[in-house]
DNA sequence: AAATAAATGCGAATAATTCTCATTTGCCTA
DNA sequence: TAGGCAAATGAGAATTATTCGCATTTATTT
């Protein structure tokens, strides 16, 4: 897939925001940041090419977050955070992934082991401080 | 809650039912399960009691899986193995989930984290064999 | 410039989940 | 034991994130 000609110019933008954010964007949410240098991209295309750089391994999905799904362009290994208030994703990078584990994994389930994802869920620092205010 | 009341005698039935399986059903799926020893339990009180049991905290829910959620009677911290191709859930017990990462999130966030899930995903052993099959 | 193929926009369709509200059920008290 | 009360349920409508169909646009190639 060569992002760089001009047919691609839409699904490189889709790319490139998702890229340059660490906010773990809805579909939706990642339709609205675009609006601005990107009125013209539909929100049936950010869900079309989302899949298409999931099926191709160029981005990963962090499965759902309140019933919505948020997707992150980094795919090396890394540990989230996610607020269950207002579900934000944060990243931990200081915090291994337990990678080492997939062989284990492997022989105790007899399958092919692809992917790991560790994540914690809690009350973030700012959904902490507004509960006191409140 | 007193489950033991005839009051809640689907309730309990619900969550005896998620009790007594591995599978990790889905709202539905469970529904399906109750139907042979109580078919006068709707899909829609299903849904209602996973919502109850899960803000009480007796069950936990593991997201979803192709779209659909996915729920555990145990609440203990343990390993979940996907497999995206049949969407099957499976137990990992002998593995680890990092617990003592919590405080070292704690810190690194700011906020206050209540829960860790560690899942690997990938092909399960059926799936495998029935892609050579094939 | 025409032909071809891919990408997109729009709106309809889909489907998991939630909601509404009338009804039922069990519990408690007079 | 009857009646009132609160909780739980059933049925189907409503909601909503996501996908799909198809006509149109766009880019590339010959």
């Amino acid at each position: 897939m060569e992002l760089r000609s001009k047919q691609y110019a839409k699904r490189s933008a889709i790319l490139t925001c998702l890229r340059n954010t660490h906010t773990h964007p809805s579909a939706e949410t990642l339709h609205q940041m675009l609006q601005e240098e990107h009125p013209d991209i539909s929100l049936a295309t950010v869900y079309r090419n989302l899949a298409l750089f999931k099926a191709q391994g160029m981005i990963q999905s962090l499965g759902t977050v309140g019933g919505i799904e948020r997707f992150d362009a980094n795919t090396a290994p890394h540990v989230h955070f996610i607020c269950t208030s207002c579900h934000a994703v944060i990243d931990l990078p200081r915090i291994d992934v337990p990678q080492q584990l997939k062989g284990m994994v492997e022989q105790q389930c007899g399958g092919q082991v692809s992917e790991c994802q560790l994540s914690f869920t809690g009350v973030c620092q700012n959904c902490c401080q507004n509960e006191k205010t409140a």
